[in-house]
DNA sequence: ATCTTCGCTGCAACAATGTTGCGTTAGAGC
DNA sequence: GCTCTAACGCAACATTGTTGCAGCGAAGAT
């Protein structure tokens, strides 16, 4: 586990700190969006600010993407290889489970290419699926 | 103008109060969703805490819904008829501007139908766009 | 291995937003 | 106009977002 996480840092010319690999390493085991609060509960330790401002860092740097998933809480998820530190390309939709209040990254389902009427510059596009996941039926 | 409004709030068994009339003639005469901010800027004297239990109502009662925006804050937008006190049908895409910050309705964009994986019940779905819209460029 | 430097951390403090309880006010029907 | 109850508006608190600053620790130089 331990090297992934510093590699990666590394390889964004980020200070490996115990913060940010702990937090790292939370993103690439789960396999959903994490939320601010859903850390904090996982990283006792944490501090508030801290995560605040790692996840501002990580987002910056194109390691993670904000989720939105209409929940009203702003979740993080794994960037993929292709984001970069000034654009990210999160061609993926989002879904949201009510019940578990989970937003799983799928893959599997794409943004479609929408054509805008006149005088729209588009810079992302984000699909968001909500309903009841596989756990929760 | 009055008219519209109350006849509006009727058909919902909602009481037709100065606020309700206020909030909903914005709605009405906005060509974009609207933020809670927003709205206590334009009614100066309105109280924060009615106007996020208005909102709530008009939400319930299918008369808004949130437009989610990846601003980080909420919106909303008047429902289209079809929208009911169970369920909310919003089919059209949401485009932001990160410019000036608005969020309009793109009647003419289609959330496009997908097929999930097994064991999903989806519920919505919302297609956002975001870049820089006709008149910031 | 130690030192120096500068980025990162963590505390304090504050702003904005979300939410509930409760006494008072005002709309709707009689 | 009177009554009843929904809606309002104030107080109070929870959660989340954000910045400043002093001290700590990672990275590279010695």
């Amino acid at each position: 586990m331990e090297k992934a996480v510093i590699d990666l840092l590394k390889s964004y010319q980020l200070r490996t700190t115990t913060v940010r690999k702990q937090v790292l390493d939370l993103f690439m085991q789960s396999k959903h969006a994490l939320g601010k609060t859903n850390i904090e509960a996982q990283l006792e330790e944490i501090d508030r600010i801290t995560l605040y401002r790692t996840l501002r860092t990580f987002e910056q740097k194109g390691i993670i993407h904000e989720a939105v998933d209409g929940s009203g809480k702003t979740k993080y998820a794994l960037c993929s290889h292709e984001c970069s530190e000034h654009a990210h390309h999160d061609h993926h939709a989002h879904f949201y489970c009510s019940l578990c209040e989970n937003t799983v990254c799928m893959d599997s389902i794409t943004v479609p290419e929408v054509s805008l009427p006149e005088g729209f510059r588009i810079n992302s596009a984000q699909l968001i699926l909500s309903g009841v996941c596989q756990n929760c039926q």
